[in-house]
DNA sequence: CGACCCGTTGATTCACGTCAACATTGGTGG
DNA sequence: CCACCAATGTTGACGTGAATCAACGGGTCG
């Protein structure tokens, strides 16, 4: 049940035996969340540090208007708020895409689990690529037309879902609705769906129904100006750094 | 001459005289950088992590065709690169916008620093508050139109310089062009220029050159939707996690 | 079968971008 | 001290990309 935890912690460097068996034994089963409702809340002082082990979550904030921004993408294996945990409580709120499974950490798990090196510098990892990410995405909405930036987050969800297996080469399943995908783009549904028509039509991508099909990844890539690099999966460098030392 | 980073790292918690005299070795005087250049750029793989002594700077990318996005500001006590440390390289690039002094930390400062619980957990706690500042200015730029984004940068770089006590209660001097905020806020300089004059017509603020008053902080946080919970100034919580161990 | 969510389309509006000129400021060197 | 220049701020006219509004079709679920 704690496999894609397992895995998240790992792919950066193989995990010790001690250190799997000891995550295995502090993540329990967790519980199941239904899509659409709300793991965590803006404003929540949540003594717990929600991990997600199974199905698709987001971060998001709403506007007075009732306007949606979607600011990030949970997959299993991340930890939803260390926020609520190290800064007082959260500053926006998590849901469930799908159903999720769910666990709930003490901060006493947490602190066991930080307390090694290992595990600490793979939390450190994957905050700074999450950051990473954001920036992007505000490079995307500030700065790119409709299109491109439609492009440019179909690109980023493919090689992400590439990555780990979900997606092949040339093709990708598309959970996200058009409403999804317009809140996360900044955009509305009505211009997003005229922006896939648009990258159809140039024969950049190919859809039935929610199979996406890239025809030529380059091509896609060049046309939304997205350079891989900022996802950085080529993880840690070769560096001797914190190899000994505890910087979590 | 470590003065702000000091300050900076003790605004969590008092810092242990061991540490502090600590810091104060290890960051020796740094060296000046001119305005405009860049301290940082994308793609880089440095070797040294560079710490903003005084002065500001910014992150940024720039597109294929010249447009230009302003990702964060930093200011003394910030770490620019953690980024070209841990993950492999650089995915945008840090411009200097004042005259700057930096120092240049090398991989063992950086694992002798972090070594120390107090100043690893400052460190992931400045972190998270810039993270918690990238979503927020994803929603910004996302979802609101061009006078409440503005709105909403002036207040939060209003209580940003409050805090470290640049700025009086109803005003602050403005050090970004005009063309910055534009950057900063998706925006062009016309844009932005409209937006003031909006601002300025409607009262909630008024200028002389770059001094902006605020007859009313209520009112123009109102305007913005600016809820300063995402600056997240009252940091760790009473927390006895990590009191005892290194969370880094 | 009806209710609802999702995708799609067309007509229209409007916020913001673009372009171009001019004013103002501040710094520099003669 | 003034002349010059570049960067910055301001303004108007105009174009356009995306929002808005509204309607409709198809699939799914109770």
């Amino acid at each position: 049940m704690a496999k894609a935890l397992i895995a998240k912690l790992t792919a950066l460097h193989p995990l010790p035996e001690e250190d799997r068996r000891f995550v295995e034994r502090i993540v329990g089963h967790g519980e199941d969340v239904a899509p659409g409702t709300d793991i965590s809340s803006e404003g929540a002082r949540s003594e717990k540090v929600h991990v997600i082990l199974s199905g698709q979550a987001y971060r998001y904030k709403v506007l007075p208007d009732g306007k949606r921004q979607i600011i990030g993408y949970l997959v299993p294996g991340d930890f939803c708020d260390l926020f609520g945990f190290l800064l007082d409580k959260m500053d926006h709120s998590i849901a469930a895409r799908t159903r999720c499974r769910v666990v709930h950490l003490s901060e006493a798990d947490i602190l066991k689990l930080t307390a090694r090196p290992m595990l600490a510098r793979a939390l450190w990892w994957s905050e700074l690529v999450e950051g990473a990410i954001c920036r992007e995405w505000l490079v995307n909405i500030g700065r790119r037309p409709a299109d491109r930036r439609v492009a440019h987050i179909l690109a980023e969800l493919h090689l992400r879902l590439l990555v780990v297996g979900e997606a092949t080469e040339s093709s990708f399943r598309l959970s996200l609705s058009q409403t999804e995908l317009a809140d996360t783009v900044g955009l509305t549904t009505v211009s997003v769906n005229r922006a896939l028509q648009h990258l159809r039509r140039s024969g950049l991508i190919s859809q039935t129904s929610r199979e996406i099909t890239i025809p030529d990844v380059e091509a896609l890539r060049e046309f939304a100006e997205f350079d891989p690099s900022y996802l950085h999966f080529r993880p840690l460098r070769e560096g001797r750094l914190m190899e000994t030392a505890d910087v979590t």
